[in-house]
RNA sequence: CGGGGCGUAGCGCAGUCUGGUAGCGCAUUCGGUUUGGGACCGAAAGGUCGGAGGUUCGAAUCCUCUCGCCCCGACCA
């Protein structure tokens, strides 16, 4: 992409309203812009980032045999009046009513929609487990979104349901999805540690959120000092113990700030690590709430109606652009993981007016396309400061610089934006790294 | 929803206390000089001072109401 005919606004200054890190970056890098309270709208820069996301959490999931669908944004009340949730949910859900005088509602969540439509289709045990999910824009009338795109009203999120027969089959997909979710974290390149969940009126253990450790999360954690060594999967496939995987990544304390035990602390002493943590994934096993309500059913193999055994798994798509600015940037920009970024490398033009320069950024920017590598050239009638400051903001992890010295000694400088290491190296040397 | 703060040019801000025809920096446009970490000189353009009502000869400034945004807390992916 050449940047001269790019749409990415970045500021110099941060906007008076931004106050965390992510947020004034994804301002000032011209990812996003506020529509209103808790409301972004998303420009192609971030765009391409959540798209990104949205892909690997889509890769882990069909991984894992679970299938994608899309529910509609609209529901109509009265699934949620069958729940009970109508009255339940409170003001948190964004009630609109259509033409007629119906009552609907922008969707927070899909249980209900997601429980009727399994009950409308599978009849049989045999069809049983199931796993569905979807990625869509959900509302929250939240009191008080705040920090940019981390708590937003409108967001993006991936919520998976699954289907079983019994608590023992629950207890699997619960484990597939626990582990397919370390997988996703790890891909993302962050550090997600589960920690025990509330699980509310259910009871039992079933129920885990996943934080990444950042000075400016929401909640206020807990953990033995173990859980931040805990190798992050890289290779888990169908045959894996899950049962067994699951067990290592929770034995170990880890709760947050509702869960938390002061014995339990006070016992693990200097092994006790305290800190704040941005949830990017909360799973959680329900039972019977929505298939009893609304007559998710199967026959059993005598004939028996078997009342179908739910849990919901969700991962915040677009909090996750936010949760990874939080957890990769210096005080220049942003630092994208190579999963994430939007583009793989940046290549700069120091000198727009100089015809050899220009011919070997031309050509540098031919090979790296004819590579399929991803490249945004900055070919803009700009100070090479500003190109500079720009490439850093946006966090390309790595830069391809070429001025009128590169030229004349026939090389490119090649920049690792994370260690900021340069080293000199010819084209095809540099478009060699970036195939590796 | 309780507490606090802020709305003045695209962005960052001053001016408000003490009323007198709206200013600075950056960005933008044009001309020139520059050119390896956010250049310099000159010129230009850009504002119903969030909105409504009121007080006054006169309101960004004072009064009333209202809308929006941000921060802290209680709740949530």
């Amino acid at each position: 992409m050449r940047l001269s005919t790019y749409f990415m606004p970045t500021l110099k200054e941060t906007p008076a309203e931004a106050q965390i890190v992510s947020h004034r970056l994804m301002l000032r890098a011209g990812m996003i812009r506020q529509s209103s309270a808790g409301i972004y709208s998303w420009l192609p820069l971030g765009l391409k980032v959540l798209k990104n996301i949205e892909q690997v959490v889509r890769e882990e999931q069909n991984a894992i045999n679970c299938h994608e669908v899309l529910m509609p944004t609209i529901q109509s009340a009265d699934l949620w009046r069958q729940s009970g949730r109508y009255d339940d949910y409170g003001p948190e859900m964004l009630r609109v009513s259509d033409r007629h005088g119906r009552d609907m509602l922008y969707g927070p969540t899909n249980e209900e929609q997601i429980t009727e439509i399994f009950a409308n289709s599978i009849r049989s045990y045999r069809d049983v487990p199931q796993l569905l999910y979807h990625i869509q824009w959900k509302f929250r009338d939240e009191v008080r979104p705040r920090f940019g795109i981390m708590r937003g009203r409108e967001f993006l999120m991936k919520d998976a349901y699954s289907f079983d027969l019994d608590k023992e089959g629950a207890q699997n997909s619960y484990n597939k999805m626990f582990v397919s979710y370390l997988k996703t974290y790890e891909r993302l390149g962050l550090k997600a540690i589960p920690m025990a969940a509330d699980t509310g009126p259910i009871g039992g253990d079933m129920s885990h959120e996943f934080l990444i450790l950042a000075e400016t999360g929401e909640s206020e954690i807990a953990c033995h000092n173990e859980c931040l060594n805990n190798n992050w999967l890289k290779d888990v496939d169908a045959d894996s113990n899950l049962g067994k995987i699951v067990h290592t990544f929770t034995e170990k304390y880890a709760a947050t700030d509702e869960m938390r035990d002061e014995k339990t602390e006070r016992a693990l002493g200097s092994n006790l690590i305290t800190a704040r943590g941005i949830e990017v994934g909360h799973i959680f096993y329900f039972g019977t709430k929505y298939s009893s309500k609304l007559g998710a059913v199967v026959t059993g193999p005598n004939g028996e109606e078997i009342t179908v055994e739910m849990g919901s798994y969700g991962i915040g798509v677009s909090r996750l652009v936010g949760a990874i600015i939080e957890a990769c940037h210096d005080d220049r920009g942003i630092i994208w993981p190579e999963t994430v970024t939007p583009y793989k490398v940046g290549l700069i033009n120091l000198r727009h007016d100089d015809d050899n320069c220009t011919n070997a950024c031309d050509n540098m920017y031919s090979l790296l396309k004819d590579a399929g590598i991803e490249a945004l050239y900055d070919d803009r009638d700009k100070k090479a400061g500003v190109k500079f400051a720009d490439m850093d903001l946006i966090g390309l992890p790595w830069q391809i610089i070429i001025g009128p010295k590169s030229v004349k000694d026939g090389i490119v400088e090649f920049k690792n934006r994370k260690t900021g290491e340069l080293v000199e190296l010819s084209a095809a040397a540099a478009l060699n790294l970036l195939k590796g």
